[in-house]
DNA sequence: GGGTCTTTAGACTCTAGAGTCCATTCGATT
DNA sequence: AATCGAATGGACTCTAGAGTCTAAAGACCC
């Protein structure tokens, strides 16, 4: 209760004490670190430790550890949708999709960003709505903006799929994704060669255009 | 040390007593059950009681409970090993791919079958052996034998992946299980009707067919 | 039937970690 | 300089759960 009231009006001050912001970002920071690494099952004293601050304080800005799990998240998923919008360039699609999986292999599962996914795969099992808050977040946003992006193709007649842009883009995803996750969430090794990403990536668009070309689905 | 001795002595004895065997496997079983459910924080004592067996007696078996984890999942990739087989039909590539992934959406991903690789996925951010026989087990054994047939199909004209047959069954696997494990394994609903399993198993085909049939990669 | 091994129930120990308390210090504001 | 809220650290409580121990009961072998 009163810890609540606390964290509200601390929330409500317009920003006048930076201090307060940063003790929260360095918190969350830390959390985020540490969570990844180990799981749901870190101590608090150790994240305490992380972010260079008393556990007292951790407990004043977030409550409970659960409370505190969960603002990282949330944290975190903000942060994710900037680099997920697929920028609408005017170019043919092939360039478009190789693009979207270059910048998939370079940025988007790195062995950072698996290993976070991993660690949130193994939390959903505790708290559900995590998992679900993750995936809008993430796939679902990113197989979103491709399906807009496929439709918008589709009307100018550069690409047929048959009037299902939403499957084709789940095909899509699946091309870039499968092997990378299957083994990077196992904790398998997943480094690519700059080569390997250009092949990877000129390849999928490549079996996409051949799916779904114009003249595609017409058999 | 006598703890592992006595393990030995169980193991070397053949199978005199069916009791103990009775014993381990329903002491395996629970406890495949319990942390597929809840992930490795289940309690000793809950898996004792849901196998209806004393924690001494666990303990007796397993040692601990890191051994009775892992004795769980060896013996859990053991079973696995069975229905990967990719039967060696001799049947147009269309539809032996079509019905590999008909084989997968009924059996392979299951909620039950998501859940227990949501948990072994948790757990390898802690034991990444367990990560890496898994792997091992599953969808390394799922990629090569699809990779050997693909191989096998190449050399005889019906498929042309460009000498790259692993390559090709990577993509394939990809086609089939992304959408559903992105989403599956964040705890998000995945039934499939029959008609679209049936649906999806086809244009699976298709999609690889275009990209691999035998006039494939000729640009 | 006696000897040996396992199982069982349940009490027990020990430790790690969540969450609390408090006396003190720090750092802004006035 | 005085004040007030926040942060500190470190001691503290309490609980869950891993692993052990024991006395009694079964089960098997000779």
């Amino acid at each position: 209760m009163s810890r609540s009231a606390a964290a509200v009006s601390i929330n409500n001050i317009p920003v006048s004490h930076s201090a307060i912001l940063s003790i929260r970002a360095r918190i969350l920071e830390a959390a985020a670190e540490m969570f990844r690494g180990q799981g749901y099952d870190v101590s608090m004293d150790s994240i305490a430790a992380a972010a260079n601050v008393s556990k007292q304080t951790v407990y004043n800005q977030f409550g409970s550890k659960e409370d505190l799990f969960k603002a990282m998240v949330a944290d975190r998923a903000a942060a994710m949708r900037a680099p997920l919008q697929v920028q609408v360039l005017d170019r043919h699609p092939r360039d478009m999709l190789a693009e979207v999986a270059r910048q998939y292999y370079t940025h988007g599962c790195t062995a950072y960003e698996l290993s976070y996914y991993r660690m949130i795969i193994g939390a959903s099992l505790q708290f559900p709505e995590i998992g679900e808050a993750y995936y809008e977040a993430g796939p679902k946003a990113m197989l979103d903006a491709l399906t807009q992006w496929i439709a918008r193709e589709e009307r100018v007649g550069r690409l047929d799929t048959g009037g299902d842009p939403a499957f084709a883009a789940e095909h899509f995803l699946g091309l870039i994704t499968a092997r990378i996750e299957s083994r990077g969430l196992l904790g398998q090794d997943i480094e690519m060669s700059p080569n390997e990403i250009e092949r990877r990536s000129r390849f999928c668009a490549e079996i996409f255009m051949r799916a779904f070309g114009p003249e595609g689905l017409n058999r």
